[in-house]
DNA sequence: ATATAAAAGCGTAATTTTAACACTTATTCT
DNA sequence: AGAATAAGTGTTAAAATTACGCTTTTATAT
């Protein structure tokens, strides 16, 4: 075993927070956990914890994440490490931001017996505590690069969904009306959607067809140099 | 004065690690220190040090990067922290990595006079403790994406450069060949250059111009809902 | 039964962007 | 004077993106 050499520096406390973003078939949503304890007790914050000394951080944030939501298996990634010396009035502290994307629809019954969570459309969203607000920024523009360019929307839906499902949801996160028919065009060109035979009939009279995304299919043509990009 | 409420979780040390990126005029070259402690002493690594309790992470970086380097006023952003729990064997490290873009010819002077740090090509680089070639294979990706969308390649070049570096610059850090007029008819009609009244005559008889970046121009145009795209 | 309403589904033409491609010019060196 | 070297410069073809409107299906109301 090596002696350590780094006596002298500074330790920190190194906490995790979570933009968990959700989508309700009309808008962005994120979840926000109102604190029960000092400092801020009683104000709403992102969902949050410290890391452990036998966890790296994704595990801390996978951990968390299951903890104050019973979610598991949710795509998550890492945005963003926040550090402004007094960004946390008690202590201080040094957050990882992480971002999660989740299905509302899918997992709203494990959300709502937490009882201190709640579902925010993005532009109705209260104040935050501490330097959430600059988190949740950089997580929505995050987000928005990255649904351009992966296919991650697909976390946001159910497993079957339509193409209005599809494009209501890019709409939401790209914040801006896109064509139909470019956009049905677009992803017939992309070839990675597995059309059901099955169709929802619960916003027309005439139904619409349900869709799978193709994670097999996605993956072999990634091996292949296929890029993602809409 | 709010009771910290935080008294149970773990504190760990936090470290910065720095992607030196430069450019010699032929491709993309990253600075590297040996190591003159332990663990892993007499070994090539990243310059890194670590965060003290009255600094924020940008301004540790910027501080690293002063003392092993004396270089100052450099372009940096923020990559990744990584976490691994037994990433660091002498103890439990989580560190931030930031990556920086430096000219080489105008910052050599300073460089020089530190004796352990020396710049490897991409290719030649030596084997570097921990996981420091994750944080190099990371830095080179941002690197690539952000040439692409932002106007960072010239924190890599003089003040005054030609067309052909411009062009080789990006060719390097792309890692392909870029076709000559195409290259320059895309800059020109992004016009954000300033054509000078000078040439280069070290590399041919005819000479090349010298351009500028119009900064100045660029913020302008940024404004107005320009977007830099390569 | 018929009419109405509401969303689904579908293709083409115009425009813009990107990619491919080769010769002339200026200058130094011999 | 001519040979050698890198600089400088436009056009055309191909591909990608954008704009755009009518028909189909079927539940519901009359």
């Amino acid at each position: 075993m090596v002696l350590s050499s780094y006596k002298n520096e500074d330790k920190v406390l190194l906490a995790l927070d979570c933009i968990i973003f959700g989508f309700d078939q009309e808008e962005l949503k994120i979840l926000l956990v109102k604190r029960d304890f000092e400092p801020e007790k009683g104000k709403w914050s992102l969902i949050g914890g410290f890391l452990k000394k036998e966890e790296n951080l994704d595990e801390a944030a996978t951990r968390i994440l299951r903890y104050l939501t019973g979610l598991n298996n949710i795509y998550m990634e890492q945005l963003y490490t926040f550090s402004k010396v007094d960004r946390d009035p008690a202590e201080r502290t040094i957050s990882v931001a992480y971002y999660a994307l989740i299905d509302i629809a899918t997992h709203d019954k494990a959300l709502l017996k937490q009882n201190p969570v709640q579902w925010f459309s993005l532009k109705e969203a209260p104040k935050l505590i501490f330097d959430h607000h600059l988190m949740v920024e950089k997580a929505i523009s995050r987000l928005r690069r990255r649904a351009l360019t992966k296919p991650i929307g697909f976390e946001l839906l159910p497993p079957k969904f339509t193409m209005r499902q599809l494009q209501k949801l890019y709409e939401a996160i790209l914040d801006k009306k896109l064509d139909k028919r470019n956009f049905i065009n677009k992803f017939n060109s992309l070839d990675i959607l597995i059309k059901l035979n099955e169709k929802d009939m619960s916003s027309s009279k005439k139904g619409a067809f349900l869709f799978k995304f193709d994670e097999e299919k996605y993956r072999r043509k990634v091996e292949d140099g296929f890029i993602f990009k809409i």
